[in-house]
DNA sequence: CTGAAAGCGCTTACAG
DNA sequence: CTGAAAGCGCTTACAG
């Protein structure tokens, strides 16, 4: 009645060849006689043989594991990255230990040790807003923005940017709010950047900040749109969907119609966005994509790094640094009313 | 020049003890001298000693991971699950490695099968709708309703639901429209029926589910609110904010003031659910406790399984299934307005 | 109070 | 083409 799993030197003995020969034919390495390589995965299977990942991590000094550090939920994109990551790595034969950098702002540092000691064979991180990540013997492959230092992929938040600005003017909108949560953060100020960039002079572009506006007035605290409407403005042009969720809504009840009298977007295409009413424009990442590039230059890495041992592990770089964004057209975004105040 | 990381032989050596006392200080478990044993703690820390997970998971067959299996990302709760699933396991010592039940039907117990296969010590486990959760020898804490099969604990949406109808009853609400996603989703339908539960035969309760609506009219289509808002519904109570959200912004669209003319109410407080216009109400899970009933039970039961051995394990139980709910009072909510047309 | 030794399950040179 | 043996780093009885 020994039914519990067998392992490999049980298995062996059930058909009497070595415990050698079962390894080899089960990774395929070693040459053995295909039709012997064959019976034995064959009855490997029957016997419901699972190899010992802790045989295996001890004996390789590989765990086959990547570890994914998050910052807090506040973004609701993070799901997204973590389910392309997860999907990607367990193609590549990777599990995913997740960690979480909220709290303090150490906690980055120390989410990153833990999975260390977990013994990850390499690590992928959004960085928390003016974080440093940490030099590591550890591959990291970085998730943010073209320009952060050590930055391995993301998406092109820059011309993310510039895809809406020139939406916006082709609609004829001349007076144009922008609309940021936190002035510290790599990505929003890039996607704003990318917006001025495709803003002419001819036009007038105001930027807020949600926390600035919130230090004064308290958390979710109305931003004053109406007003910013009746001065002219007539589009709100903001640096992700839950904030232009806010907007539309603070127009929206203070009776403005979206689109005709006002055009709100946003960003990340969050699954909602195309169920409101008006569904919001917004900038489609290439999840996908990123996840693959992150996870194929991490992999990488690992691979090299088996090489040369020792001394911190350099960055890691993706064969494409920068994933195009695609602009979402709903109808949230409309042509400019007469810009009458 | 040797600043690779040392191993429990290297360090023993180093402070000229053996093997054995090195591990012992540093777990604390046999007994040794307190000046040795803090000795030796301070120089393995000195000498940037980490321990090798994998030497010791091959030792004592438990691997210090726990692995949680979640649905698509469809549902924005998902995230908040994850979040504090990951804090407490962290806290008890244990690494969480995730696991993506989407795609096909069998793609749950394929997610359930890698993680043993990855040598996980138990699993968390939000099901997917309609499927079963096969029984295994690893340990696994269901997180669904309180009468789901081997349920180990939930938030207790009946209750969430019924706090919901009596908020809107006191409110004077007479014609109230429950509106559902997925008839098949068992968290929903405990959420339907604990309103229905406390609306009485003197009120007019009607239930329409978005997926059925949308079979016929295609995705992201209009519930034509206004229509139910026309004939005297005056309240439209949710079963997730997401769904509040289309719904608050559909009514909006059409011009119809919340809450003012109607009143709207969603289920699980996502974040931006206080930053829209105006703010929902909605009801609170209590995640925290969620998390940590579900890893205490898992916890306790990877202990009781070490004692006896193979078998499936039984359904982890926890000290308490069902986590009461808190109903969060926004402006989305308010008094009925005359129920006219 | 401390140490020598066995063994967890695997893979990988190496010998035959 | 196949097998015997070493060893990855740890913990845990057991002996002293």
């Amino acid at each position: 009645m020994k039914a519990a799993r067998p392992n490999l030197s049980e298995l062996a003995r059930h058909l009497g060849v070595s415990i050698a020969t079962a390894s080899n034919a089960l990774s395929g390495k070693g040459r053995l006689s295909p039709e012997l390589a064959q019976r034995i995965r064959e009855t490997a299977n029957q016997m419901g043989y699972v190899p010992s990942q802790a045989g295996r991590a001890l004996r390789t000094g590989r765990s086959g594991v990547l570890g994914l550090v998050l910052p807090d939920i506040g973004n609701p994109l993070y799901p997204e990255i973590a389910q392309e990551i997860e999907r990607v790595a367990t193609g590549a034969g990777y599990g995913v230990l997740i960690a979480n950098s909220r709290d303090d702002i150490s906690a980055q540092d120390k989410a990153i040790f833990q999975l260390v000691e977990r013994g990850v064979d390499g690590i992928v991180i959004v960085p928390r807003r003016g974080t440093k990540v940490p030099e590591t013997r550890c591959p990291i492959a970085i998730i943010d923005t073209p320009k952060t230092p050590r930055n391995t992929v993301s998406g092109d938040h820059f011309d993310g940017g510039a895809q809406v600005a020139r939406h916006l003017t082709a609609l004829g909108h001349t007076r144009i709010l922008l609309i940021g949560d936190d002035p510290s953060s790599n990505v929003q100020n890039t996607r704003i950047n990318g917006m001025r960039s495709e803003l002419s002079d001819a036009q007038t572009v105001e930027t807020i900040w949600i926390v600035e506006i919130e230090a004064k007035h308290g958390k979710g605290c109305a931003l004053d749109l109406a007003a910013w409407r009746a001065r002219g403005f007539t589009a709100f042009a903001c640096v992700s969907d839950p904030h232009a969720l806010r907007a539309l809504t603070e127009l929206q009840s203070a009776g403005i119609a979206i689109p005709a009298e006002a055009t709100v977007t946003g960003f990340d295409n969050l699954q909602w966005s195309s169920f409101i009413s008006p569904p919001l424009t917004t900038v489609k990442m290439n999840m996908p994509e990123i996840a693959r590039l992150a996870i194929d230059a991490l992999v990488t890495a690992i691979k090299d790094r088996d090489a040369s041992d020792d001394t911190p592990s350099p960055p890691v770089t993706a064969r494409k640094a920068s994933v195009p964004m695609e602009l979402v057209i709903r109808r949230s975004s409309g042509p400019a009313p007469e810009a009458q105040p």
